[in-house]
DNA sequence: AATGAATGAGATTTCATTCAT
DNA sequence: CATGAATGAAATCTCATTCAT
């Protein structure tokens, strides 16, 4: 308060809104959507129930707030992909910045798979399904065999999956982000050229 | 009563836990397991909420007794996988037998891949964790190179998502499924081959 | 089944009443009558719920029944009690009969006095309060001065309390029994002489 | 609305906490804990029982609260005694204000008395217990003889009764309560000096 | 003499939400 | 910018009781 580097402790101050945002984040990751009570998020953060709902008009806009805003580099990819060539490195590239997104908004997309039910009827969930529609259209052949086709939307789940069953295998988080991109990469390729060679 | 065989309706008397059984797995795979209320369940049963009681201990055990009966195969495939030789062929089979129990109860996989959060908890989360690590003890070898390591995995996770991501895609259910079950075996495959030339 | 002596197991047979009076009475003295559900009861035995009833009409039934079998003896007192002159040794002598019969159904009591409130609007509320008035009537002198009309009272409730309350006091049973029969005596002595004095 | 000073009705506003308590503690005194429920402890006081549960976390806090308000001057009267010599003035002394104490807070003590059993594994069970404990310590003198250690007891049980079961002695509640206490000393006062003279 | 199946009433508790201050 | 107090709706679960078999 006052001082110029304000330091560690009750930043407050006007940033209110991002904090709900963030620990509500954390906390629907971790107990999922519906077993995270107002009160829980209020809380953690010292803040009454009411003071919630001066930030945001109910629970379900405090997830679609983080959504959006963390979501929003998918779209951006989505719009650069469509602007591409459906070339081979195009499809690549997709995979390899969507791989990328996942990493930066992990507890998220984590969240996202994880409440599917909770979040269908959600407007998120509806947002969600666009989203992943669009990502698919790009890399997706719809000429291509269906094999092929497989191979592309499984190549999508290999890297949502990639973040959070590879708890056991013994590598680093790093090691293990490339291996799995290199197996979806991998899978796009094989498709592609499946799809040539027809 | 009235018909010869009785038919259809009112059927009661001896089968209300089974019926139970199935109404619920159609609404917790249908509308998430947290916001199915047992009064919901009784009602699509005609019966009251004290009767659900009567055939189960709380709302959980409802959802373990559906689990364990539906997906014992799992348990047997794995006793299966860990005597045979871990060979390619043995790989492939337990690929295509697991696609076919998957199919075989897909409305319970649904259910659990879309409330993994909510399900995290109960007992169901425990033991379903403990079988897909069995399962992967079985196809993952672990000496393998990390990628081919991912590639077993993404080979499961392809048939998971098979089942309830391909709805846009046109093409019927079987061959649907032929699609991803041939994408699975040619991951497990590159993997094993991977491995074999190392 | 069928042996000469029976011997220790399984001795159904018709007695089955008197079983669920006695596991009933266990459970109502440790737990309260309120907490102790009749599923609790009929688990003990190893019958079904139903099987109280075939006995019982209600749960509050079960309690009357074993309420008026322990208890007779008091009304056999107070009998007693009313036909003898009110002399001191005769009032000595009820305190001393009532001590006994307390130590002879001991948890029937216990209960009596832990449930006071659950038990005031049941039957056996009302004819509990009945005895114990017709006990007072006969050691109680209705001319005696107050604090000596007190002094029985009291002596009656140090009985009631000796069975429960002197837990922590280090002494056998038997000698805290009498201990406490003594100070009951007394107590009644006091009064009279008292009494007689004025 | 009406009065000067808003009178009785209406007066809401920041007593709402103490107005449960109350009306809760005369329903228990009057019905016992199990037998009441929060939806008539809600009705007595108009509001909903969600109401309830934003002053007190659980049906047991509410039993809590009140306790530990209204038996505060039992903890500091136990500390008192503890710091006095244990001659028989302190000890008359306690037993007088023990009188008083059980006097001012009569509806609780009832309750504590007549719902044991509902009231034994709930936290001020427990309490009590160790209260009652720490009275004994005070007046009782651990190496008197057995009978005189009764006698402390019973004169302490001798206050808890007379508050209850004298309310058929025809005397005023004052009377009574006088004459209960000149009991009470009168046990104290013949433990003490049974103990001196041996 | 007892069971299996069910019910109706009600208990405690939780939740998202509202609003005057 | 936020709180204190409250609500209405609903959830899970328990219980004494009934009755056909």
């Amino acid at each position: 308060m006052g001082g110029t580097m304000d330091g560690t402790k009750q930043q407050r101050r006007g940033n209110t809104r991002q904090r709900i945002q963030d620990v509500a984040l954390d906390l629907f990751a971790e107990q999922g959507y519906e077993k995270t009570s107002l009160r829980e998020i209020a809380e953690h953060l010292d803040v009454t129930k009411a003071a919630l709902y001066y930030h945001f008009k109910t629970k379900e806009e405090i997830l679609v707030s983080v959504y959006e805003d963390r979501t929003r580099p998918i779209l951006d990819l989505i719009e650069w992909g469509r602007q591409q060539p459906h070339t081979l490195e195009t499809k690549q590239e997709i995979v390899r910045r969507y791989s990328e997104i996942l990493a930066g908004a992990a507890p998220l997309f984590r969240f996202m798979q994880e409440n599917q039910a909770a979040v269908r009827e959600l407007r998120v969930g509806e947002t969600f399904k666009e989203r992943m529609q669009g990502l698919r259209e790009i890399i997706v052949d719809p000429d291509a065999a269906l094999h092929d086709q497989v191979r592309c939307v499984s190549a999508i789940f290999t890297l949502h999956a990639g973040m959070h069953f590879l708890q056991d295998l013994n590598a680093s988080p790093e090691e293990k982000r490339k291996a799995v991109l290199e197996v979806a990469t991998d899978l796009v390729t094989q498709a592609h050229e499946g799809t040539r060679r027809a």
